[in-house]
DNA sequence: GCATGTGAATAGATTCACAGCG
DNA sequence: CGCTGTGAATCTATTCACATGC
């Protein structure tokens, strides 16, 4: 254990902990042993300087002159983002959204194993979906105790978010990741982001009739080669 | 016309005027005539204090001693955020998320609305989603003109994003939402916006292993009653 | 009187620039 | 000598608090 792990991650740092953490890994694929700050910026679509500041938060990990060891910071990063844990995941509402993220790989990928799909409706429950049978509303805490759920999703229309948000809590689930277009609360102990489709879309398209993207180096600068061999 | 549309509006305000539309929307389905902006802070999910910031960078439209009228708040914002116009969508990839985004209510709800699907296999060009036809790459250019569409949404698998990215800068897209995990970058006279969800699950296990979601009032202080009528 | 609109104060994030060290 | 690590400077965003005007 050489160092600290430092204070306190500033949000803004911990949103681009994975950003490095992915490109760490094609670093890796590709039998890159050191990494500079300014290569693991371009890898990672940020800048040097933003990098180095942002590893800094989770300690000394660098040799000066030299760069990062990548394997080394690699293990760094996925403790810090409790990557080296399994987070058994739950999805609550099996509609179009929740069927394709039940389907999606790349989350399996990253050590997220999707372990149960829940759904109020009753048409529904007890259908299968990849090698998951739906389950009814009324067994989520059950099936969080049993599979050790800290994390579910909510993929359900906007007028159920809430009350399936509160059954989460409710569970036990520490993190939610909502993806109904809706405003939800959950208590301070637990972590909630939000993933909206139309407010994307709305975003862009204010920047669409503004002219130009937004302000900011948006490309240029990041402009740099992109990461070589299939991801 | 009664104001200046005020000089720049700062990236985060962009970011929360979905929420006051969607919000506003919510209000006048109740026949809500006048809110203040500390009802309005509410059903959006975010405090009066940003509310009456934020709104002031589009014009003074609210009335002292009163509140705002929803109705015509609702149209400024529509304005602002361009929702009077169309917006023709092209969705690249149709995998399991691009299908699910191909049948995603709620896009066209909002003036959004998927008028093509394009893949790189062959052997998917000619299926049928929905009512649309996959068409290869190769017409990209062609369905851009045609529909005159300015927005441009990436499913592809990550090794295809900047490729793919690259094609529809060319064929005249000028913003892009983009869901494959890898970094794109564009021109900077073209917006994107990212969705990773892979990222937005091991930002969450971070603070799951932290203990305590993230700093600040995440919940508490905008745990106020939620919007009331179904959505 | 009361809620907006906004300068001023604070907090947070990014960038700069260079000292420090391998 | 080169690249990290970091204080200081800058920029952006949030919050405060109150003058303003309906």
């Amino acid at each position: 254990m050489p160092n600290r792990p430092a204070r306190r991650v500033p949000e803004a740092t911990v949103a681009r902990l994975p950003l490095y953490y992915r490109a760490l890994v094609e670093a890796a694929d590709a039998k890159v042993t050191t990494i500079s700050s300014e290569r693991l910026a371009e890898l990672a679509g940020v800048n040097a300087a933003k990098v180095r500041k942002d590893l800094s938060y989770l300690g000394s990990y660098g040799i000066r002159g030299v760069g990062y060891d990548v394997e080394y910071l690699l293990r760094q990063i996925s403790r810090e983002l409790g990557l080296t844990h399994d987070w058994p995941v739950v999805i609550v509402g099996v509609g179009n959204l929740g069927h394709a993220l039940a389907n999606y790989r790349g989350f399996g990928e990253r050590g997220f194993r999707i372990v149960a799909l829940v759904d109020a409706d009753p048409a529904k429950v007890g259908q299968a979906v990849g090698n998951l049978c739906i389950e009814p509303l009324a067994v989520l805490p059950r099936l969080v105790r049993e599979h050790g759920i800290a994390i579910g999703i909510i993929a359900t229309p906007a007028f159920a978010a809430q009350e399936v948000a509160d059954r989460l809590v409710d569970a036990g689930v520490g993190s939610i990741l909502n993806f109904a277009p809706a405003v939800v609360t959950v208590p301070p102990t637990v972590s909630m982001r939000k993933v909206d489709l139309a407010v994307e879309l709305q975003i862009l398209s204010f920047y669409q009739i503004q002219g130009g993207g937004p302000p900011g180096p948006s490309a240029a600068e990041l402009g740099a080669p992109e990461a070589p061999g299939p991801t």
